[in-house]
DNA sequence: GCCGTTTTCGGCCCGACTGTTTTCAGTCG
């Protein structure tokens, strides 16, 4: 017999609804004025469940909930009274005790969980709407401990959110902010007050977006290097200056962070600012137990008070015993333990690339012809791509015609037979349908040499349909990986449903490529698919999508990713040379 | 609320900056 809650699967709540639950309680503990750890422990356990790639809802049917770090008996409870019952008891009774408006006061700039306590208990502030209105009567500044500043900074951040609307304040691309930050760290290199300089943070760590801009700086003169980087001219106001640490706000509302160091803490420094907070935490707690305590200017041991400065950062890594961890896994998600057992991976790197898949001309939506996208590649270092303009389906006149793509596979050979120091494949990205077929005859995709099918409509269909559209491409031989397979696109599409352990598991058992679309607003998949898809035994391959000579920068993004889902060269198919890659082709062992 | 090569109880990462204070609370990263 099957247990009950198979029946009523489809309406097991997801992840992302059960962390979010949980992040409600957690705001109202903290407002409530509860222990701070109680409310970080509920934090927490909803950080992991956004994480995790298997359904909460049904570890917890199943018992396993408490499996997970950071998950005790009471959380595991008010999972299960939320997917039994639809409703967390202890939640439902804080909201009927105070307006949800109170939790947005307390998320607005410069306020927190007391300030927005206070304000609920002496003025009755329950929303964004009430701080306005309070700020501009001049009620704000007659509390004891708040002054015309605070009344001021409270008026401005309430407005800000106001302007903005329901949406939390938006996280930039990261291929967006490179080049701000590659010219904000030369002008701190150039000045010859700096002895070392680099950029830390979400950046450093290649995070697919970025809320603000960490920099780093060692120096002996703090406050000459200070008011140098204030007063740049990108630089729209100054938010915080002091000896140590700079934040400035850009004209294009960027937000910066400086910090600066003497040089022989520059490697501490470096470290603790590039994160992630998780990270950090956990590195601390890992050193405490070894009696270190770290922090941004140096390893002390406790017992004796002697510190010791890194100016290197791989030595704060050395002092704890453990090896140097890079930045793309300092998530807080097993690298420590790795690092403690020598077990790191050897990541993927740019270089180790030979290839890339997933290239269009102007035979289709590209700018450029394929001879010149041939050569910019082989420019680039690559030893071979292949042509994958649109099939027909795509629409907009740009997708390319049976009749083209035959002539477009003779215009190929040709060019091989003339280019040296590049090998071109031909290829198509074709387009797998609403119904699941691919809009390719059999004997025309068997005649090319790799391709890629992606979805481009029925975005909004149901996951069984998606993942019954993904099995029926999987399942036909000639489809050699699955291009951009979420579908989002960052800051503008979430990307159709998908069940990673489906198509990871069925990719890996049909032998079809995973792709890595490197395009720096999709990066799909995401790493921590990227990282299932390795566990579960499907090949990677990480593409640029160029469509233009410059599409190839894109690359190192989609390294990026790779690295943030632990993959090595190996787990990369187009890190191998053409003859061993063909040999990975489904097609290739017809 | 969670957790354990010091612990099943007593800790929990650690420091900078601001504003409003005459010594610190709150916020932030």
């Amino acid at each position: 017999m099957k247990p009950d809650y198979e029946i009523g699967m489809t309406s097991l709540p997801g992840n992302g609804e059960i962390a979010q639950e949980l992040r409600v309680l957690a705001a109202y503990l903290a407002f409530e004025g509860q222990s701070i750890y109680r409310v970080l422990a509920y934090q927490k356990a909803a950080r992991e469940f956004g994480q995790l790639t298997d359904s909460v809802a049904l570890a917890t049917l199943e018992g396993r909930l408490t499996e997970l770090p950071g998950v005790g008996p009471a959380i595991e409870a008010k999972v299960r009274e939320y997917v039994e019952t639809g409703r967390i008891a202890q939640l439902e009774k804080l909201r009927s005790s105070y307006p949800e408006g109170v939790l947005e006061v307390a998320e607005l700039d410069g306020a927190g969980p007391k300030t927005a306590r206070r304000l609920w208990d002496e003025l009755r502030i329950d929303s964004l709407l009430a701080v306005k209105a309070a700020a501009e009567a001049g009620r704000i500044r007659a509390l004891k401990g708040m002054g015309a500043k605070s009344e001021a900074k409270l008026l401005s951040s309430a407005e800000t959110a106001l302007a903005r609307g329901p949406a939390p304040a938006p996280r930039r691309l990261l291929g967006h902010v490179e080049e701000p930050a590659r010219r904000l760290l030369q002008a701190l290199l150039d000045h010859p007050a700096v002895a070392q300089a680099e950029i830390a943070g979400s950046f450093r760590r290649r995070r697919s977006t970025v809320r603000d801009l960490d920099l780093v700086a060692s120096t002996d003169e703090p406050e000459t290097v200070g008011r140098f980087f204030g007063a740049l001219p990108l630089v729209a106001r100054v938010e915080q200056s002091g000896l140590t640490k700079v934040l400035i706000h850009t004209h294009n509302d960027l937000d910066v962070d400086l910090r600066l160091v003497p040089p022989a803490s520059f490697g501490n420094l470096l470290q603790h600012a590039t994160g992630s907070a998780q990270h950090n935490v956990e590195l601390r707690g890992f050193s405490q137990k070894r009696g270190l305590r770290v922090n941004e200017y140096n390893v002390e041991e406790v017992q004796t008070g002697k510190a010791h400065p890194c100016a290197e950062e791989a030595a704060v890594y050395e002092l704890l015993g453990l090896s140097w961890i890079p930045p793309e896994l300092r998530e807080g998600r097993g690298e420590i333990q790795a690092a403690l057992e020598g077990a790191l991976p050897n990541l993927v790197n740019r270089e180790d690339l030979r290839g890339d898949l997933h290239v269009h001309s102007d035979w289709s939506d590209g700018r450029r012809t394929i001879e010149d996208m041939a050569i910019a590649a082989r420019d680039r270092g690559l030893e071979y791509i292949c042509i994958s303009d649109h099939s027909k389906s795509i629409g907009m006149g740009i997708g390319v015609s049976d009749d083209d793509l035959r002539r477009q596979s003779e215009e190929i050979r040709l060019l091989n037979a003339r280019l040296d120091g590049i090998e071109l494949l031909a290829g198509s990205e074709v387009d797998i349908l609403a119904d699941g077929e691919i809009d390719l005859p059999d004997d025309l995709l068997a005649s090319l040499g790799f391709v890629v099918a992606s979805i481009h409509s029925g975005f909004q269909q149901p996951v069984e349909r998606i993942m019954a559209r993904f099995r029926s491409a999987l399942e036909n031989p000639f489809v050699d990986a699955i291009g951009h397979p979420s579908g989002r696109l960052l800051g503008r599409r979430e990307g159709y449903a998908l069940d990673i352990e489906e198509l990871a598991g069925t990719a890996a058992a049909t032998g079809t490529m995973l792709e890595i679309n490197a395009s720096y607003d999709r990066l799909d998949l995401r790493a921590a698919h990227a990282r299932r898809a390795k566990e579960l035994g499907a090949l990677v391959v990480i593409s640029s999508d160029a469509h233009s000579p410059r599409g190839f920068d894109l690359l190192p993004y989609g390294v990026g990713e790779a690295r943030r889902g632990w993959l090595e060269a190996k787990d990369v198919a187009n890190t191998r040379p053409l003859e061993d890659f063909r040999g990975l082709l489904r097609r290739s062992q017809r």
